[in-house]
DNA sequence: GTAGTGACATGGC
DNA sequence: TGCCATGCCACTA
């Protein structure tokens, strides 16, 4: 199923991956990008549906740099292995360091 | 067209 | 960024 509608989904999955390797940024960060700094809920929820996208989705965290979704990918700690792996710090799902590997679109972009 | 939902954000204490 | 309450926008049924 795919849906070809150019929505506010494909926006976001187009910006999750343009995210450096080793990088991470924020749902309100990619909802102010697309210029809906208020729908930070939908972009999550987009990367709902980004499995089999090939986007990064493990490089978006909420705004404390907490791993909230984790519980999408796996169920365990599998989010908090891929950051590691890329040279991030996490911590109790949360990253360290988040203002350091922060990325933001709209200012990088 | 209405109602329900959600991987958040912000303001206040 | 400690916790609570409210708002917000886009999507699905």
């Amino acid at each position: 199923m795919k849906s070809e509608t150019l929505s506010f989904f494909d926006k976001v999955f187009e910006v999750a991956r343009l995210v450096p390797h080793g990088r991470v940024t924020s749902y309100g960060a990619i909802a102010k990008y697309l210029g809906a700094t208020r729908s930070a809920r939908m972009v999550g929820y987009a990367l709902n549906g980004s499995d089999g996208k090939d986007v990064p989705a493990h490089r978006v965290v909420n705004r404390k740099g907490l791993l909230t979704g984790k519980h999408h990918f796996d169920g365990t700690n599998l989010m908090q292995q891929l950051l590691e792996s890329e040279g991030i710090k996490v911590k109790d799902n949360q990253i360290q360091d988040f203002r350091n590997v922060f990325w933001d679109p709209s200012k990088e972009l």
